[in-house]
DNA sequence: CCCGGAACCTGAAGGC
DNA sequence: TGCCTTCAGGTTCCGG
């Protein structure tokens, strides 16, 4: 599923290809989908230009001139990619915006539908996230963790930092041998900043592959990425730890299969 | 404030 | 072959 290496992938795909283009159609196909304000999103949206496209933590955002902005959450299953205005229109195609002068659409789908679109006439600066997990420093990552909570749970929650999903708290969890149910308050220094180190190294080893591996690791298509055979003890059920050689657990925490080495990790 | 659990949703995978 | 169950997880909400 798209986490923030992937989201970085596609903004970095679209970029070169988007900014700039002004919006000709947008066809929605499924209206819970697309949450905007009446009258409708064509409506808002048509006629402009995509100024800007940005990403913080899992979210992917074009900023719109002269005013407006849409907002994509992918969910688990979502999937955004330019394709030809002729090419066949998948299955759980909810969204498509076509552009001016351009053989091009951006399309949406999302088969789960946990994701979402927003589309909104006006830039808004207020966000609901934290900060970005690869933006964030050293002292605010500290600031962050002076609470008593799970450390796994506090990662995951994406109001404090943003970016970080199951399968990429698991490795840097384990990356900095820090076991996923330490309240957070109780990580020394030196366990505190090898865990930034280790979401930083995560996160960006994970870009480097063009996160590409991560929608391929749950629906593999024949066209398998790389980046999931990385992954030391995410998903790794009844392996062992390539460290220590002990074998690797799994726990639900917030319902959630957590991955580990209770050896290792403390 | 923190935790556990359920709900949303579809497709993959495994059991029989 | 095919039906059934289980699992997967980002987010939100609810109860303890």
């Amino acid at each position: 599923m798209p986490e923030l290496p992937e989201i970085e992938t596609i903004a970095r795909g679209l970029r070169p290809r988007l900014e700039g283009a002004t919006i000709a159609t947008v066809n929605v196909r499924r209206r819970d989908y697309v949450r905007c304000p009446p009258p409708s999103a064509s409506a808002h949206l048509a006629g402009k230009r995509v100024r800007k496209i940005r990403r913080h933590g899992k979210r992917l955002q074009l900023d719109l001139a002269p005013d407006g902005e849409i907002t994509v959450h992918l969910g688990m299953s979502g999937r955004l990619g330019l394709e030809a205005s002729s090419a066949t229109i998948a299955k759980h195609t909810h969204l498509r915006i076509s552009f001016r002068g351009r053989n091009l659409e951006l399309r949406l789908t999302d088969p789960r539908r946990f994701g979402h679109v927003r589309v909104r006439p006006h830039r808004s600066s207020e966000s609901d996230l934290g900060p970005d997990a690869l933006a964030i420093r050293l002292p605010a990552f500290r600031q962050l963790l002076s609470r008593p909570r799970q450390i796994k749970s506090l990662l995951l929650d994406q109001t404090f930092i943003a970016g970080i999903g199951n399968m990429y708290a698991d490795e840097a969890l384990y990356e900095a041998r820090i076991h996923p149910l330490r309240p957070a308050n109780s990580l020394t220094q030196k366990e505190i900043e090898r865990l930034y180190n280790a979401i930083e190294n995560v996160l960006s080893s994970a870009i480097g592959n063009k996160g590409a591996s991560i929608e391929n690791y749950i629906r593999p298509d024949g066209t398998l990425g790389t980046a999931h055979f990385q992954f030391r003890v995410a998903h790794q059920r009844n392996k062992t730890c390539p460290v220590c050689g002990g074998p690797i657990e799994r726990m639900p925490v917030r319902n959630r299969g957590t991955y580990f080495c209770p050896a290792c990790q403390t």
